[in-house]
DNA sequence: GCTTGTCCTAGAGTGCACTCTAGCAGCTAA
DNA sequence: TTAGCTGCTAGAGTGCACTCTAGGACAAGC
């Protein structure tokens, strides 16, 4: 069962057992022999937690949003604040990746020029 | 001399001494005393490090990029191509980034239609 | 001449986020 | 009935990128 789903989620087995360890996803129901029994409805979370993953928000902050969500409505406000906050950050990381993309292009039309010079030199000296 | 670099630099003396010795940035020349003597034109090339680093790329691959730089005009092509894959890089991140602040935003939406809804059933119940 | 501050080296320690091992149990196909 | 696959737990190990400690030297100011 956890290999399927961990397979589906696109994490691997010890990677799921280790954020239910640690509270990203909840304990699922378990069957006769002790097995983790998944619902596919999981996957969208695992999906949303990758994405917070992927766009920098810390694990102990990912621990603490999987714990609200569990708390249900009373905690929509905080919810939402930690969504804000991360939102600021994302905009940040965003102004800081074009800044650098940017630069990145300037410095390989840099390095084009570069080489075109050192070709056209080389075949001076050849001719030389 | 480390510690004003450093500081002008914004790393640690920690992280530059770090750095030196992996290999990031070039070893400087000594005083009579063996302390580290820096030219501030140094600075460029560690805020360029922090631009790569902070975009994700590799400790391994800004060693390689340094020693290439080192190495002179016979390594223009290869640094190049590194500047390429790296954009390449950055345009993916720049794109996945730009989903998931699209995703924060529609889900900053809802949870401020939930937090409303919520109020809105707590009045009725207090009037009801 | 002693304190304070900065520097030096080698190497140990940290924090994050996994990733794997050891040792064992249950199911299924040959 | 035994080999192979998958599952279970607790806990150890990994890789990255720093970050700090220990132990010592020198230079300036009180």
């Amino acid at each position: 069962m956890i290999g399927e789903f961990a397979r589906a989620a696109g994490l691997s087995t010890y990677t799921v057992r280790f954020y239910e360890k640690i509270g990203l996803i909840p304990a699922p129901p378990r069957d006769s022999g002790g097995r983790r029994v998944y619902s596919k409805d999981s996957l969208g979370w695992i999906h949303f937690l990758k994405q917070l993953n992927a766009t920098g928000m810390k694990q102990a902050d990912r621990v603490h949003y999987a714990a609200l969500r569990l708390r249900g409505e009373e905690t929509y406000r905080e919810r939402r604040q930690m969504l804000e906050a991360h939102y600021d950050k994302i905009r940040a990381d965003l102004a800081a990746l074009q800044k650098t993309s940017d630069l990145m292009q300037r410095k390989i039309s840099l390095y084009q020029r570069l080489e075109a010079e050192l070709a056209t030199s080389e075949k001076d000296t050849n001719n030389g």
